[in-house]
DNA sequence: CCAAAAGTGTTTCACTTACACCCATGA
DNA sequence: TCATGGGTGTAAGTGAAACACTTTTGG
């Protein structure tokens, strides 16, 4: 390389968490790893940057490989530095969380990577590094974005009860809410494309399913309408 | 040192956002390069990050180093790592910024570093790199952030008037409030501390002078408070 | 016909908004 | 005494929260 180290440098990688929704679980991404050090350990899917990449390209890169997932939701969460977070050497990380509509691509929790795995939140492993510390914030961010940007829509299939979309909520904030309330006010919102279809094989009143409409958002934040749950 | 680069690997820095608020105007700490690329042209605080050294430690020592400021309220902001945002070579950074308390410190604006100063936000000459682009991300960050946590205070000296405090949300916000709906929300907050202590030096009559109540707020957090403008 | 979830309105309360005048002070 | 900003209260409107029963469907 024709550049002259002044000082040593850090490594940089990137890392992300990836969240599922399945049958009423917040659900997590992660890979067990094979190589020291943590070897046997599960953690964040993640890697290297490469020195002619973005770093939301080297976030993607990384999903499609070690999960072979493509066409997710992805937004930069924060920045890890601290000195001794990895074993090895100095190793920065930029993390970043990614949405993914586990319905609709993998048939049941599982991925191309065979040693990917799905897991509850609440029901994570010992993890490798400091990926739980990483793990906390996005969730700390996922609960905070999902309240005033239309975020939920993409853990969910495109076509949704509100039933789910109700339950996706209470699971995201850890709280209760009330049906009626919630229904009047995201029906009002006239975001929600009413289908003429309904859930299928369930032993009860089978509910309509709705479609986010996606433009009409785009139109509604451009005239400075903001979306809040 | 005794390890094996499979990879190039991208340079590391952090840059700082230093904001300040004086005399009604929300302000910004540039620094004029000395050296290329871009030599003589404005351009954040910041520098490459050592190996020994956290990502905050690095954007508190260029602050020191740069514009001789300390004990200010830092948070990192975003990462900016596309390809070609260096000329000379890959450069990834870590961006934060940085809210100063410019009527306690420093007479007039003025700084250590000769070739600092403040510029209005709104009066900016052209920057370096992709330096507009992260003030830009700065500016809404401050403008989203000040609306609920009491971070506005960062830029007032310990003691102002209920005035002081309007303007500075006004400025931010690029909005106008009404003077007795703010008073009258801020102050059933219960956060401010009325001082004994009035204006000086005014051709009019003399405004009472407050403070933020650091630790009624850290208790109000705890028992699930939010602040909130 | 029973179990299970879908679907639906109204009232109450709290908070936000809009708004104008007198007061104190220094020049 | 005048100019300048300091300081104060109320009424109307809007949105949030609380709350329970009927309907539909499959087993």
């Amino acid at each position: 390389m024709a550049y002259t180290y002044e000082y040593a440098r850090p490594a940089l990688t990137v890392d992300c968490v990836v969240f599922g929704f399945d049958e009423g679980d917040l659900k997590l991404l992660l890979i067990q790893r094979g190589l020291e050090p943590f070897k046997g350990k599960w953690a964040l899917p993640g890697g290297f940057v490469r020195v002619d990449e973005s770093l939301e390209e080297a976030a993607l890169r990384e999903l499609q490989e070690e999960a072979g997932l493509s066409k997710v939701y992805l937004e930069q969460l924060y920045t890890f530095g601290e000195v001794n977070r990895d074993p090895r050497e100095r190793v920065v990380t930029v993390a970043y969380y990614a949405l993914v509509k586990l319905g609709d691509h993998l048939p049941h929790g599982a991925s191309d990577a065979q040693n990917a795995a799905w897991f509850a939140v609440n029901e994570l492993p010992r993890l490798a590094f400091d990926h739980e510390e990483i793990i906390e914030a996005a969730l700390q961010r996922l609960k905070s974005k999902v309240r005033y940007e239309p975020i939920g829509f993409e853990l969910l299939p495109k076509k949704f009860t509100l039933t789910q979309l109700q339950h996706l909520y209470e699971v995201v904030l850890e709280a209760p809410l009330d049906k009626r309330n919630f229904r009047k006010k995201i029906l009002s919102m006239d975001l929600l494309m009413e289908t003429d279809e309904i859930e299928q094989d369930v032993a009860h009143r089978a509910a309509r399913l709705y479609r986010f409409d996606e433009a009409k958002y785009r139109q509604f934040k451009k005239k400075g309408f903001n979306f809040e749950i």
